[in-house]
RNA sequence: GGCCUCAUGGUCAAGCGGUUAAGACGCCGCCCUCUCACGGCGGAAUCAGGGGUUCGAGUCCCCUUGAGGCUACCA
């Protein structure tokens, strides 16, 4: 077979060689350990939090073995090319604080020694290897009809399940000279494929680093190294670029398990050293029949990362629960060290759970109550103000305008407190949380049964009214009036006998905290009139239910 | 259909051949308490099923079942 002479014909402007290649991209001097590994999105338009996942893992492995963390945009698919796709990547990415060693800047600066780190800038380099594979015999063109789409893949499915032959050879594996020729003196286009060195019989073995050793049947596809368009799909890329970067791991989804033979074949066919895998479970939501589905954009509005930066949560909160995703021995160490950053946590790969996780909003919200009550007052306004200016820019004016006294607001029941309330997940909340703090109640959670007693009770609290100096002080003047109006101060006392008592003094309380706030819950009553001074307390103390 | 992965309470899970089978979220009860929240104490709730191996199995092996993934010139 004359393999140079086809090579030549397909790519005759192609004159480097890998070697060449090699020369640009030196091996990394490594020490014992250290991990390079990168986080390789396509551009989609969104980022999912099965992607955010992948880089928030990677992001860990580089940095709990002082390793090197890159960023490479696989944009190879241009059907599914979104316009501002790279520019919504970045921007999560920053907001989460995941720093990357080398990338492309968004204004196409290349950071780092390894790049491009856009494939689509990466097409000479593919052509290279692509045409030493044909001049090898590795790989073959094809001039078939482009197959693709999923309906295409159903079809075949249907025809192909009752095939017994376990390989899958192209029909253009084994085109002569002559016949290649033919097809490119028609300008005809051509894909190139793996000439697959397999028969359907053979086993391989592999390590996933979660999964641990691993067997399959190895690869008999011929499958595409090159599209009809010059461009390569997953696995020609893969191979190359992370041979090339100098990639130690490659974190991916556990979808791509299946694909691993067919990548290894590919690796030992350019002559490249496999690198390490580490597959990771899918992140799930149980259906409506009590069974896990991949957490979807189409569904799960949380499954885009953008979702968590509307409803105003911590990014740390988002990150703690996803590292308690990766390893629950995180939550153990957050229990003994409450007030470290989770970046001091450290896990290794080993500690990765291999079970597909069910997203578990109920958890995230407590992870992310623990987050902001470790927030001071004045950290909590900083960060509520910040989540309005983007979410809710005329409400964010008002806080601004009344900083003082939101930061009060936020301080409640916090600072200074040992225990501080845990009754906030996100900013987003906060607004219909202080509802009192910014109007007067327009409704109230009075018992209609209520009615007599609390306007009686409040009309005469409002005689002696005058601005507490303290919760004591306040509180003891509350029950002085409670006892006198026939309210039991005693609530041992009352609860062995209710009807000899108007109420105890919890109820006594609730007429005011009604009256101040419209809910019979809020915080510390003393605290919350201060906020709001003497003349607006007096106000709505003038309420009649 | 084939190939692959996974399987401990409702959820996240510890467990690496001998444990009263940790812990967290959620749920329930009690206590604290001006309400809520916080906090404290207690409770219900788990090894998918069946075979082996072993003195001994949640742990090792096999089968079954269930769930998920792949089976594209998508990643």
């Amino acid at each position: 077979m004359d393999y140079k002479k086809i090579a030549q014909l397909l790519y005759p402007d192609v004159t480097e060689t890998p070697e060449d290649i090699f020369k640009r991209y030196p091996r990394r001097q490594l020490k014992e350990g250290q991990v390079v590994t990168r986080f390789a999105p396509s551009p989609t338009g969104l980022m999912h939090i099965g992607n955010f996942f992948q880089a928030f893992i990677s992001y860990n492995l580089a940095k709990n073995s002082n390793g090197i963390l890159f960023l490479r945009i696989e944009d190879t698919d241009e059907k599914r090319k979104v316009k501002e796709a790279k520019a919504v990547i970045y921007d999560v990415l920053e907001r989460f604080g995941i720093k990357f060693d080398e990338y492309q800047t968004l204004d196409g600066k290349d950071i780092g020694d390894y790049g491009p780190y856009v494939q689509s800038q990466r097409e000479g380099i593919y052509k290279v290897f692509a045409k030493k594979l044909v001049e090898e015999g590795c790989a073959f063109p094809c001039f078939c009809k482009k197959t693709e789409g999923k309906e295409d893949v159903l079809k075949l499915r249907e025809t192909k399940f009752y095939e017994d032959d376990e390989k899958e050879y192209d029909p253009c594996r084994d085109l002569s000279y002559e016949e290649v020729k033919k097809h490119i003196d028609n300008g005809e286009s051509f894909a190139i494929r793996l000439k697959t060195k397999n028969t359907g019989k053979e086993r391989i073995k592999f390590y996933d680093l979660i999964k641990g050793e691993l067997e399959a049947k190895a690869n008999a596809k011929d499958f595409v190294l090159v599209k009809s368009d010059g461009i390569p799909p997953y696995a020609f890329a893969h191979a190359i670029d992370d041979t090339l970067m100098g990639t130690t791991v490659a974190v991916r989804g556990e979808e791509y398990i299946s694909s691993t033979p067919a990548h290894l074949e590919l690796f030992e066919a350019l002559g490249f050293t496999p690198i390490k895998y580490c597959h990771n479970p899918l992140i799930c939501k149980m259906d409506e029949n009590g069974n896990r589905r991949k957490i979807s954009k189409r569904y799960d509005p949380e499954a885009n990362m953008m979702y968590y930066f509307e409803k105003g949560y911590p990014v740390d909160s988002v990150l703690e629960y996803l590292l308690n995703m990766i390893n629950s021995g995180f939550e153990i160490w957050r229990k003994n060290n409450p007030d470290k950053p989770w970046q001091e946590f450290k896990f290794g790969i080993n500690d990765i759970t291999a079970v597909a996780p069910l997203f578990d909003m109920v958890k995230l919200n407590d992870i992310s109550k623990n987050v902001i009550a470790r927030q001071s007052g004045e950290e909590l306004f900083a960060n509520w103000l910040f989540w309005a200016k983007e979410y809710d820019a005329p409400f964010a004016e008002i806080l601004e305008k009344n900083k003082a006294k939101f930061t009060k607001v936020c301080a409640m029941d916090r600072d200074g407190a040992t225990k501080p309330r845990k009754d906030i997940y996100n900013y987003s909340m906060m607004k219909d949380n202080f509802d009192y703090i910014f109007s007067r109640p327009t409704s109230y959670e009075l018992d209609s049964a209520d009615t007599d007693k609390a306007n009686e009770f409040l009309s005469e609290y409002l005689k002696t009214f005058a601005m507490p100096s303290s919760n004591v002080e306040w509180f003891e003047g509350v029950k002085a009036l409670a006892e006198k109006l026939g309210y039991a101060i005693d609530n041992k006392l009352y609860k062995q006998n209710p009807d000899a008592y108007k109420g105890n003094t919890a109820k006594a309380c609730e007429f005011i905290r009604v009256a101040i706030t419209g809910h019979k819950n809020s915080p510390s009553l003393f605290t919350i009139m201060q906020i709001l001074g003497e003349d607006e307390v007096k106000a709505r103390l003038s309420h009649k239910f």
